[in-house]
DNA sequence: AGAATTTATATTGCGCGCAATATAATTACT
DNA sequence: AGTAATTATATTGCGCGCAATATAAATTCT
């Protein structure tokens, strides 16, 4: 029996979009392991290195990660010394995120990283905008 | 201190794909469980569907996934009665995965699946082409 | 034939991704 | 004020994703 187009795997568009998604995970790799750092907690530095003193929900929705994920990464950030936590004053519910010096001086290694990860060259510029630009409508439509 | 463009999260085109690939998966999870599957043992029955009896690295293979995600993932849905392991008589190391009848049965409501996703419409025909196709690309680049 | 290399699969361990659930503080409602 | 609903964060558990390592069978080389 001969699978009809649509059971394909070739024609499996998600299959495409992870395959792609892990291969650019993969490839960011060698250039976070010398600051200490996976892809999503390089998200969550960039995240702070954009605005500090933030809450877990902020770096929730900033990185697009669930509290679930965010809350023991940033336990591992903490012990790493890259962060700090506390708790709000005004709401006790609420921890504010802090950068410890240490995770404000991971910085300046980390802005290399973009330009390392360009150099890959695996999609031109005007690709690269074109992917971003449709799995952007694809999130936000997916995500009511 | 501001951060440089290419250091802003939402300029990462790698958090673009990420989040999408993640939201996609969340799409396809409510249609895969009432046939038990997660996204990935979903590919390896489309793998397998589309041609029985074959070995765990063309499975490997045919869905992009790792011996250390396969193999466990094999356990499950040999657990769940959907396939069969064997030796190959003619080389000792390899093992041949085989549909059982459950397995083959399954086949037929899960062809329903790229419908239903289909009627979710995150992106037009086109788009979904174009974003394939770049996809592709990027995975076939970044895997040398 | 015997040793070295390669190939196929399995195992271990860690970090997510996420649904479900829990806890505690705040806000809204009556 | 007291209760209910909401909000913020944390916890649990399971299934990947993958690097590193192990094991065993087949192949190649001498």
């Amino acid at each position: 029996m001969t699978s009809a187009p649509h059971m394909l795997l070739e024609n499996q568009i998600c299959l495409s979009l992870y395959s792609a998604t892990n291969a650019l995970l993969r490839a960011y790799r060698p250039f976070l392991e010398p600051l200490g750092l996976t892809y999503p907690q390089y998200l969550v530095m960039l995240a702070l290195w954009e605005r500090d003193h933030i809450s877990v929900n902020d770096i929730c929705h900033a990185t697009r990660l669930d509290t679930g994920t965010v809350t023991p990464l940033l336990k591992r950030l903490e012990a790493k010394g890259l962060l700090q936590k506390k708790r709000n004053q005004d709401d006790e519910r609420r921890r504010v995120i802090s950068l410890t010096s240490e995770g404000d001086a991971l910085r300046k290694p980390a802005s290399k990283v973009p330009g390392q990860m360009a150099c890959l060259e695996a999609v031109s510029i005007d690709e690269a905008r074109q992917i971003k630009s449709l799995a952007e409508k694809m999130y936000k439509n997916i995500n009511i």
